[in-house]
DNA sequence: CAATGCATGTAATGAGTTACATGATTCC
DNA sequence: GGAATCATGTAACTCATTACATGCATTG
């Protein structure tokens, strides 16, 4: 099993959830397509760790709705507990800041304020998300015991980690300008 | 060309480096091992983008030290200006987050040492480059002339990084022992 | 005397992306 | 009327990791 699969287990245990809607919930801390999310669902299925129900809808499409079993929160229990590999991160704007000396500062503005531009936006939405846990789960939210304390754990940190990308933006920004 | 061609070409513009040495300076950005480093400077090599000369070492293996072309830096230079694609993170470390709840307290503040502890120990390491790189360049290094700046540019921004985490990382344990 | 660092490469496998395929509804 | 959202899947391809392979020097 790999790090996606426990990642979709770690999903399903604090609610079930459609392949759909876990593709779009990975987004936190882990980006996998559909196309990639799917298949392995129906790999956790055949092994016994989710179930599905087929869900008919009108006006969408039907559904598949997964809920995680008791051998594959045992599992992912177990998985838990274990030291974690170190983290993977690929940027491709980081690697063009790596060469920005190259190109004229006009261009190095622009790369530097659409960044920006992109992380205002998500901030907004962030903010937004945790508004919404809070006023939905209340105090408790901050609480070990809470099913949405990882979650919301995770958030905060996203926000935080968003906002200092804006603030080193700007510092860029003020060294480009001299 | 994928971004880690380009990556590769950026690091050679900045100055002449052997594949080991390429696959270090890429964690500031991007994680190669040299499986993929090395074939993939081959290929750069076929297409004219980079040239190798061998340097024969004493009490070293001896290596391949690869420059840019003239071509590598035109097309590298077209690449920077187009807009980059989104970051790509995956954190085993974020997706066990996910699940702590699942985790008895003392599993829960374990992980987060852990953390914390591997985090301070690169950010001594990241504090030593920065100190090393202004020595040795100056106050040069703060404009965008320089080939080294976006090299500072990016270790300013992983220091701060590392340390958004584990101020992160002290408040979850802070909820934690509530 | 075992592990780590330097240094380069290949082969097999696994992970992840892009494109193809379908179809209703809602919003602009 | 075209784009976006919801919803699931497959096939072809590229990208990335693990393991195999070699060998000398230094450090603990």
């Amino acid at each position: 099993m790999n790090a996606l699969g426990y990642a979709l287990l770690g999903m399903l245990v604090r609610k079930p959830c459609s392949g759909y809607e876990l593709t779009q919930l990975l987004e936190v801390f882990w980006q996998a397509k559909h196309s990639q999310v799917y298949p392995l669902l129906m790999k956790l299925e055949q092994d016994g760790l989710v179930t599905f129900v087929y869900v008919k809808q009108t006006g969408k499409p039907d559904k598949k709705i997964y809920s995680i079993t008791d051998k594959g929160k045992a599992l992912l229990a177990e998985w838990t507990r274990k030291s974690p590999a170190p983290p993977v991160i690929r940027d491709e704007f980081l690697a063009k800041v790596y060469s920005i000396w190259l190109t004229d500062k006009d261009t190095a503005q622009r790369l530097f304020h659409e960044r920006m531009t992109a992380y205002e936006e998500k901030i907004a939405f962030r903010k937004e998300e945790i508004k919404k846990m809070k006023e939905e789960y209340g105090d408790e939210i901050e609480s070990i015991t809470s099913r949405h304390f990882g979650r919301y754990l995770l958030f905060c940190r996203k926000l935080k980690q968003e906002e200092e990308e804006i603030a080193w933006c700007r510092w860029v920004l003020g060294l480009l300008a001299k």
